[in-house]
DNA sequence: CGCGACGTTGATTTGCCTCAACGATTGTGG
DNA sequence: CCACAATCGTTGAGGCAAATCAACGTCGCG
């Protein structure tokens, strides 16, 4: 991508600031944009029946969050955003992001692309999440997101990996104790 | 979409008959195309590291399949498609799907749909899985895939959810008594 | 016909959850 | 600035859902 079609993509971005526990979005509305997180750490998580939390996704610097079904199919979300940490991000807009893709196709490829990486993801933690056990789940997201463990609460992380913080403290004990 | 774009793309799909338990993907392989099912029924799974098969997906008529990893990335598969009936598929590669979708643009939308609906589902699969027993994860699955587990073998669903044949034995069941 | 694939059932084990309680921090309002 | 509350991580005891191990009957097919 040349220097200018950055430029012209960057110029359409909106900076955002949000305070630790505040809300980018809220279940009820539309996703209307896509988050592009440039500093902080954010999450997206829904409530069960039983209102229980589970944490969907985490978003840290260099990375992107939205409520991907609400964004595409412009529906209210199911889902909620927030920030763990104060947080720098750059929105764009989906009415913008399809412009731009059209008026400047390397960005529509980059998109697409993002697209494409993000349902990678999701497939690999379908298959993690069916096969592998808690504490494997533990040691892959160790692996993928190495740090992460120390800027997030562990329960969040427990709720991301399908699982109690309870088994979550007994599974780092036991990789320590097994050291 | 008008007529004359519809046939300008389906002229460009390649039919293909597959026969019970024929391949149409084997790990190591680069997935090339895009199938999708006009008549049958196919599988997509992986091994572990246990040799134990996990299936990742089904698709019947109407439905689409391919090892979206290896498709989007030009990489070796890491999974295996084969058909669990006669049937009969038309399919697209990449090449042509990308040449497709800039000359004739309704078809570019078709197919950024498609990945978005893709998408969605697989999110909706973590989200489930992360979080439902397994008896709630059949009875999803029944909701979703209505007479699916009439064509399935019952241990190919027990793998898809992610559970052991017996246990969704028992489920099934359990189910029957309580009716 | 014989064999393998499939579904089921029983007995047992185990991984993880639930319930409960406890220190250590963090942060917050009086 | 301190006191009190909330958050966080940990640990223990007990229970349950699902896996494992094993055996058996049925069916369809080569």
């Amino acid at each position: 991508m040349s220097d200018e079609d950055f430029t012209t993509g960057t110029n359409l971005l909106i900076p955002k600031k949000l305070r630790k526990r505040q809300y980018l979005l809220q279940a009820g509305d539309v996703c209307r944009w896509v988050a592009f997180v440039s500093r902080g750490c954010l999450r997206q998580y829904t409530f069960d029946d039983e209102g229980n939390e589970h944490i969907q996704a985490f978003a840290i610097e260099g990375g992107w969050i939205a409520d991907a079904a609400s964004y595409h199919a412009h529906e209210p979300a199911t889902s909620n955003i927030d920030a763990l940490e104060d947080s720098e991000l750059l929105l764009i807009d989906r009415a913008t992001q399809e412009k731009l893709s059209v008026m400047v196709p390397p960005w529509g490829l980059f998109f697409k692309r993002e697209l494409e990486n993000a349902y990678t993801s999701a497939l690999v933690r379908v298959s993690e999440l069916a096969s592998l056990t808690a504490e494997d789940r533990y040691m892959r997201f160790l692996k993928k997101y190495p740090g992460l463990f120390q800027r997030i609460p562990l329960h969040q992380i427990a709720s991301y990996l399908g699982m109690t913080p309870q088994s979550l403290s007994r599974i780092r004990r036991e990789l320590a104790d097994r050291k």
